[in-house]
DNA sequence: CTATAATTTCAGTAATTACAGAAATTACAG
DNA sequence: CTGTAATTTCTGTAATTACTGAAATTATAG
């Protein structure tokens, strides 16, 4: 299914199994269950770990590796928000505010510039927005989670301070 | 740069340079600029307005289509949102709902059913917030964007009472 | 240290996706 | 209507990505 969120087929199978899994899995056990060579389920952790989206795990006396996903689904969303924003988010900024920099000797004016200028000021924003998010603790988050409305209470801030008290 | 993005090098490009353009351009005029095929061009542009991230124009006496992506780079950011919730998490959470349905009748107490409940309540809950941000109308949207603190003023909604006069 | 289990990397192949140029369709001017 | 400009669809090809099985590497038990 996941096909959608930019990993393939075979590595969002492999991270559904593991999120199912109420025990951790080791390679050769997905391999069997998912029907895929061992060579391709290796790139598939590999590639889960490095979104931080699995866990390696040890059981004593055995030394093959086993992988888990965290319990928490609260917790693999703010993951993959964070990870999302590093891949994303953050180059596309980067790239811009040197563009921006290079360009900023020259002609200061152009309507190129300035849109530049509009979109990465835009992109800082909503970068500054999920660093809130990424950086508060579990607990608050969890109480986020099963509250109604983000942004409409905060909209109730930013209007006039008429429509503060209908909080 | 934007090949982060779901979308193609390619188009990209199209989008950057009609994003950067003050005036809309036709496909021709994009054929030159990035030197790509005629056909090209308009698979782009088609994918391009499927996002709803370009308008389509048309010039008086000229019977070319022309196109231009909307001035305001917050409704951007406003239609990048809609888009990629349809486009990913719509389908997920459907997806997830009716196999949660078809097991209802058998067991319901499974680890795997318990942990795919979980994901679809966490999924519901981000979908009602991005619903939230697309609904509101651009004037808030754009004193939230000049606000520095999203989450943070929110939180201080979720925590103990104690909290709130801090605002 | 050696033998072996486990994992990773590599090289080739299959499948998918991106693209160009040609053909077909659409839309409009006269 | 007819002719022509503009756009889209189609078909083949190039490029990329996904995957397998084999070879190489790493790690551990004895």
């Amino acid at each position: 299914m996941g096909s959608r969120w930019g990993i393939n087929r075979t590595v969002g199978q492999m991270y559904a199994l593991l999120y199912l899994s109420e025990e951790p899995l080791n390679a050769e056990q997905i391999c069997t269950r998912l029907d895929l060579s061992r060579s391709n389920v290796s790139m598939g952790l590999k590639e889960l770990q490095s979104w931080r989206l699995v866990k390696l795990k040890h059981l004593p006396g055995d030394r093959r590796d086993y992988f888990s996903t965290p319990e928490d689904v609260t917790e693999i969303a703010i993951t993959l928000l964070e990870e999302r924003k590093k891949r994303e988010l953050d180059p596309t900024m980067s790239m811009l505010r040197d563009t921006l920099i290079q360009l900023d000797n020259d002609d200061d004016q152009g309507y190129a510039v300035r849109k530049m200028r509009e979109m990465c000021d835009m992109m800082e924003q909503t970068s500054r927005w999920a660093d809130e998010l990424i950086n508060m603790d579990r607990k608050s988050l969890q109480k986020l989670m099963v509250m109604g409305s983000l942004a409409g209470k905060v909209l109730s801030f930013a209007l006039p301070k008429s429509n503060q008290e209908a909080v």
